[in-house]
DNA sequence: AGTGATGATGTTATCGGTAACATAAACTGG
DNA sequence: CCAGTTTATGTTACCGATAACATCATCACT
């Protein structure tokens, strides 16, 4: 049934040369003359020869693998992100092996293990929150690394991301500006979402920085937040603060959830209550009325990524690195706009 | 800087055994005193040694690679299905090599062929339409295959999924029952996104069979079909067929888009215009009114496909592989109920 | 024609593990 | 207490490619 997949060496010998010069064939920019490369790719079709890249790792020690860990796959920020590393890294031959880690660090510590023993020629993570064990043996690998999405106190390596603080305060911000004065916030878990937690702290601080009370504040349970969450939590702000005129989430899934749940209790959005997201995702635009969110260039970030690491491994020209920090940029929609009530 | 990574002869010189007793150590269930173990442990710690995979692989011909494709990273059905796979293959030592298609077949081919390289013990692709010389990979590379979301009329190994064109039909069935006479179909480009193509042909041919009229089609472009997608092509379906009923769309995605397009321009949903999605999403139950949709349970595919190729590898025990055919489910919603209009 | 540069190909020695077999030590029961 | 088995460990031979160096022909130009 399954007679052994022929080698180089079959190759070889079908076509009458020596498996170096097949190995040389078989890759672009190596001096074989026309005609042996040609005799030697009819020979390889012939057999159907698939050249066995754990081989060719084994000696070259190059194995073209670039390490991603993201926290949720069913999440579609990190998916933006993920496709612009991907796309960003077509074309060279490097393969993205990906793993998500389930917001937790306990399981990007396994995965990193898993992933260094594949011998990962760079290694990206999400965020700047892991294990003590994960740091070291990332560290102990030598291998370039890029920490997204955040701006780590103590970077791995390199950094493309954006102040997570930074994203609450501007929200909080618009609130303000919009003359709104009991704001709450939905989501973060207190352990496992840092990046969510960070949102809410920059959003906690932004509010008493300017004297206004911040304890509307509704943990979900523990990411991924989804839409339901964010109704729950909205029925459980509304209950325990009716008076809530508005109220950030920590994404725009939650604020999806949180606004049509105000909504189906008969609450007009934004004249009886405003609702704000991040992560600027399609929902937030085609929502009725359409969400406020803060956009952070998520598939930039994954482009931006890609490129530091080409820059790193010496694959692409070019000694200016991208600009490592993105700027988290509010989109202002009808949902948190305060001009219908204040003139009602 | 860097200076070589430890290999397993280091760890067997500090600990004074042969590699052997390393490579034996390192794993579970092998016959190695409780001592030595102990100590090889603490060498291989000492050192900071990390297994290389690519040797392993090489001298054992297992690579523990599951290479999967799927048509698009940011579309939450098809997520759910990979995290049923990669959730049920969490345990084994199987690792998913993932590549997105972008729904196209000679993109496939690519993917399927740098994955073979790595010489995965098993491939899970969507859908069954495949160039021929990527069937004829698939086919010499000797390994266990699974096609998932569809139901081919070649399958290349086996199967786990569901008729389209029956998802097409439920919904038309829905809609005759709900009294809706003059139905369109938004959705489905001529080339790329065969199961869009096959639900798109199933409700047409429901349509047909019940003596009702099928040219209300309107082709949204190219995949992935978005929201904005959505949008537009209600815009056109409004434009040409003002009188339209009630519409299918391909996805939750472009029916939450078409529903809210429709919704801003005045028309009342379902009293005006009835919309249904497919995908199930939780955005279709959680979208004012509620999305009538179609279910066809993408994790559970994902675990049923992981489960029918740990069957495949002898990894997991038990004779009866789990059913291969999801049946298409539909829940019906607010977005399709038809009594506000009778009742009007 | 001679000499060095260039291009095409072959030879040899690994890369870092593991399978398979061999061996030595410990244990079993009558 | 010994033959027979089990358990722990070592030895040897690869797995399938590629790096590095060697070789040999060809070509250009003085």
């Amino acid at each position: 049934m399954k007679p052994k997949a022929p080698t180089m060496a079959d190759v070889a010998a079908a076509a009458g040369v020596s498996t170096m010069t097949v190995s040389r064939a078989l890759k672009p920019d190596t001096s074989v003359s026309e005609k042996t490369r040609t005799k030697i790719q009819e020979a390889a079709d012939a057999l159907g020869y698939v050249l066995d890249s754990s081989a060719a790792n084994l000696s070259s020690r190059k194995t073209g693998f670039v390490a991603v860990t993201i926290p949720s796959i069913n999440n579609s920020n990190f998916a933006d992100t993920l496709r612009g590393i991907v796309d960003t890294l077509r074309g060279t031959d490097l393969q993205v092996l990906l793993g998500y880690t389930d917001y937790s660090k306990d399981e990007e510590e396994r995965l990193i293990e898993q992933f260094l023993r594949r011998r990962p020629e760079a290694i990206v993570v999400t965020g700047g929150a892991h294990t003590e064990r994960c740091r070291r043996l990332i560290g102990n690998s030598g291998v370039p690394v890029v920490e997204t999405w955040d701006l780590p106190e103590m970077p791995l390596g390199d950094v493309v991301g954006f102040s997570n603080a930074a994203a609450g305060r501007l929200m909080v911000e618009h609130f303000i500006e919009q003359g709104y004065g009991k704001i709450g916030f939905i989501g973060g878990d207190t352990s496992r979402d840092t990046r969510g937690l960070d949102r809410r702290r920059g959003f906690v601080a932004a509010l008493e920085a300017n004297g206004l009370a911040a304890d509307r504040l509704v943990a979900t349970g523990p990411p991924p937040i989804t839409m339901r969450e964010g109704a729950l939590s909205m029925r459980r702000m509304l209950d325990r603060w009716p008076d809530t005129e508005a109220v950030m989430c920590v994404s725009d899934q939650a604020a999806f959830g949180a606004m049509t749940e105000a909504q189906r209790a008969g609450l007009k959005v934004p004249q009886d209550i405003a609702v704000a997201g991040f992560g600027a995702d399609a929902l937030s635009e085609h929502a009725i009325p359409a969400i406020t969110t803060v956009d952070v260039s998520c598939e930039e970030i994954g482009v931006r990524t890609a490129t530091v690491l080409l820059r790193a491994l010496g694959l692409a020209e070019g000694t200016l690195a991208p600009e490592s920090k993105v700027t988290p940029r509010l989109i202002a929609r009808d949902s948190t706009t305060n001009a219908a009530r204040r003139s009602s």
